[in-house]
DNA sequence: GATGAATGAGGCTTCATTCAT
DNA sequence: AATGAATGAAGCCTCATTCAT
């Protein structure tokens, strides 16, 4: 009542939702769907496992929830990134990598893909979301300079669908080596490191051959 | 059924362990660990629940024996490929990229990568031994290899440790988009067809320019 | 009940333990005093959850409550009924089964005794008052009036307390029939025809060898 | 394991089910459905509660189950009584009673329409089952008998369906009266005894005017 | 007085594990 | 060696009740 008593509890509905899907994220990454009980996203929230029922009607719908909160900002940019394809192949390619090394930073962003990655068995529809919404996008985008680049000479005459994997899969690399296996952890190096590493390495390829002879 | 001189069930006490690891395999990489019933491992095996116990003390140690008997094949074949560091190194990638092409086409082997992914949080120790066993040696011998070729001046001036995500990275991708998101279901190209587009994008690199001039 | 002056102490706020006990009864009888929610009863009355405990202090006392206020009424006519036991036997039986058919169009004082019923298991002691305060009070009454009848010879020598279950039983059977099984429900016979009719059977018997010889 | 270990449990597969389900009616009976809890019903049975779930696959299934398992016998009789419609209407009818009455001794089988009628709002199906399998071939045959009665001139011109209500329902009073309020628990008359009486009275009347005149 | 967010005990259900057969 | 009935701990979810606003 006065100074002393901290209530139990206060009232703010507006941000638990949030506040229960920043908790779950956390712990379902942490721990798979299964492992994680609703309990522990309560108290992780600040809440008890009953209140959590009064923003989300089961586990399942967290989940749910979950992914799709996280996936709507993912999705724009990707659209964005797939509505601006103009000019140089090269370096729109850069450009992208660019914007997925800002977004390597953010653990979070991180997260999704993997959670999702995790629970693809057991929420196929989700996984589904994702790859269209997500991966289609952003692939269609990339092939898309890619066969833009090929066809105006600025690029071998490579496959763009595999090439793709190419431009894609390094980062893939990085982030499954760095944010899950740990390896490099006291040295590891900087996104903007790796990106630079990267599109040098997918621009001029590995092997002096072609360029010094 | 007795009649028939068929016993209800044969002595092969031998045989059973490996069935019941397959069957676990199967069914965890499908539905995680946690989802997966004993019983269902059981009758997946052609055995009853109880008799799994004669075998494995709990599910947990199916899990774990389950990545052990996989790792040391896979351990057997990284060290090996980590000793094989004689000759022209982009010969060695190519071999490594051919090995591990090779072994795509085993739906079961790409399952262990992703299950233990999928369970590194309940299961550190075996991350950690997968991470030891496979990935280190593996990234090791990548890394040598790349390294050898820089100092021969083989390949360009690049950072070994960054490169080797770009050896790698295209491989997870294509698992990945292949595999688990079943991307180009349809039209998913051949795993040597992939092997060979990647080795050329990595070895020329995409830009005409350093070719051109 | 005394009509004489609006008493300036009852506040209107009075009203809302009656509009709760209404809503109360409607959904008790409807799903049963466990699966009726303590919200459903507040917003059937318009009113919030907590609200609710600032007239009940729990959710067994609405019971309670609702079991009393319904049963005083119907108290008060058994009893009127019980002290109007004089004249014909004949009349007085045909007055009470008019009484108890003109209750019976209202289906929230058919509900009551369907509800104590449900109940009985958890509060026995209700169902001990509604039978202490209607059932025993009304059924001696109708055996003293059979008894009356079968002493001044106006019945046959029947036994009075058995064949209060020949007047009372249609009636059950009638509602029962009617409002829970909802057997001729397109078709169903007025209060009034359903009276007559019991009356006539009951009086005359059935067959007619009595008649005939 | 020798003489003294008693087994913790027994195999007994066959006869769990209709153990669980007659611990199930007795406490359904007395406490109501969602007072019942299944751990309740197990231990009565003598099991665990996760034993139940071998059996049943929720705590509706059990109910449902017992409702059904009930009705078969009631039903089948009340199929052949429809059947058997040959004969003095009259007979029939005290048949019919008589039939009845030698239910009436077992608890079990006038539990079972208690149940229905306290569970009819959560569970209509059953109410319905109910209704058709027993209630409406009962109700059905009696009035064929009684339309027969009056076409034949045995009884006096009464409308069968409402006559219906005076030959069960006094059956449905005594049950009422005696086995759920308890009244004249010390003196109750016998099933016997109740049956002559409300035959005598049903079939003469209770007036003395038909005969005296 | 009223509201509805928050609590937490309690019930249903699942399933890893044990053990009589 | 094998089976599958039985156990019981543990998790999801509900809802009567409390209490800050």
């Amino acid at each position: 009542m006065t100074e002393s008593g901290q209530p139990k509890w206060r009232r703010r509905a507006g941000e638990r939702p949030d506040e229960l899907l920043d908790a779950a994220l956390r712990l379902f990454v942490r721990n798979g769907f299964a492992a994680t009980k609703v309990e522990d996203i309560a108290s992780d929230a600040g809440l008890s496992k009953g209140a959590v029922y009064r923003y989300f009607s089961s586990k399942e719908e967290i989940f749910e929830s979950l992914v799709k909160r996280a996936l709507t900002p993912i999705a724009d940019q990707t659209s964005l990134m797939a509505r601006t394809s103009q000019g140089d192949p090269a370096m729109l390619v850069k450009a992208v990598l660019t914007m997925i090394a800002s977004r390597l930073v953010d653990p979070n962003t991180v997260a999704l893909p993997r959670l999702v990655l995790m629970e693809a068995g057991k929420f196929p529809a989700l996984a589904t979301a994702y790859r269209r919404q997500v991966l289609d996008k952003a692939i269609g985008a990339l092939e898309a300079i890619v066969r833009r680049g090929v066809d105006e000479g600025v690029f071998r005459p490579v496959d763009p669908r595999l090439a793709v994997r190419n431009i894609v899969g390094p980062v893939l690399a990085h982030i499954l080596l760095g944010q899950i296996f740990g390896i490099d952890e006291d040295t590891r190096p900087t996104p903007a490191a790796f990106i630079e590493s990267h599109f040098d390495i997918l621009m001029n390829g590995l092997s002096n051959t072609g360029q010094g002879d």
